[in-house]
DNA sequence: TATTTCGTTTAGAATATACTAAACATACTG
DNA sequence: CAGTATGTTTAGTATATTCTAAACGAAATA
């Protein structure tokens, strides 16, 4: 029996999962999210199996990248080998961890690349044409200094030990 | 024979067809705006075809995402019926206008899916289980709460007319 | 009106991604 | 030590995405 409680929680799982899709994460990382968020306690790997529709292999696999992102708590239980998992219910503190997570991984990457392509265009002098040189360096740095820009600002944010609707509050005044 | 030149701007479109993968969008959305940001006056779409390597239709549809992010500027010449295009140079302005563009496709749409689920819940007193519907309005309620911080925030970031580093400066000054 | 030029759209191919099912590894339990 | 419970990894599959190649359409010109 599907109870009206059941299809609301699945209305708005459904949700999540297109909402982690639209964030660049497969849709089982949201479904998995959402089970999690609606429980009121801690569930093992097997009930969100059970909940999510998706096997165990799949489950594994999201929830761990969850657990990655802060947005997964892993627990244990005394006596009980095995692994609980809590949804993280303070957004603030998650999205400083997934800033983190995504800032190591490909962003950084691409900052660097940046870098090393001004490097080059400056070690090039005599090499190219020297008015093609200037301009390709002038486009460069813009494109640099606005991702230092970025980059500041999501350290800066991930380096607080709270944001809060005061923060936001205050900034939203400055943007007036 | 290909230059010095030709061989550093290959690398940096390189990274930044990487770096349009990172933020959700094709590698040849990326090309494009990387062959585009690199020439020093606009270019017509056989221009593109040429320098990026990729087909017509691709150049075509990807150079239209473009557009419509606000990456691209399509411009015209007095008795020339080709089109020609140019890279936006003040990414801040085109930040402005990614984040317009992306909030009302999905985005909104995930947030409505949230405000929906709570709707639903709030009228579902009597036709579920009282404690849980007490228990799943308090998450859904919490996570709508930071999806209008973030939602203020973005729609704040996208009234301002310039986006420059003063602002920046402040709101760094702010998360100190 | 026929021809050329240019951009878009479509059909199909190649590729990447995320899942399932099952094998596997590890650590408990009897 | 055999057997069981638990989570991870892998091989294969289904699906979605993004490209190419080519057909198409629209507009200018002869």
């Amino acid at each position: 029996m599907t109870t009206r409680a059941d299809q609301i929680k699945k209305e708005f799982i459904e949700g999540l999962s297109q909402m982690g899709r639209f964030w660049g994460y497969p849709g089982g990382v949201g479904a998995v999210f959402g089970v999690l968020y609606l429980a009121p306690a801690a569930l093992s790997l097997d009930e969100l199996v059970q909940r999510s529709g998706l096997t165990k292999g799949a489950v594994s696999t999201n929830v761990r990248a969850l657990a990655r992102m802060g947005l997964v708590r892993h627990t244990a239980r005394l006596g009980d080998r095995k692994d609980y998992y809590e949804a993280e219910t303070d957004f603030y503190k998650a999205i400083r961890s997934i800033m983190g997570e995504r800032q190591s991984r490909d962003f950084d990457q691409a900052i660097r690349s940046v870098r090393e392509t001004l490097d080059k265009l400056k070690a090039a002098r005599g090499s190219m044409e020297e008015t093609e040189r200037r301009f390709l360096i002038e486009r460069v740095q813009v494109l640099q200094d606005f991702f230092d820009a970025i980059d500041s600002l999501s350290r800066a944010v991930a380096r607080l030990d709270s944001l809060g609707m005061p923060t936001i509050q205050n900034i939203l005044k400055i943007l007036h």
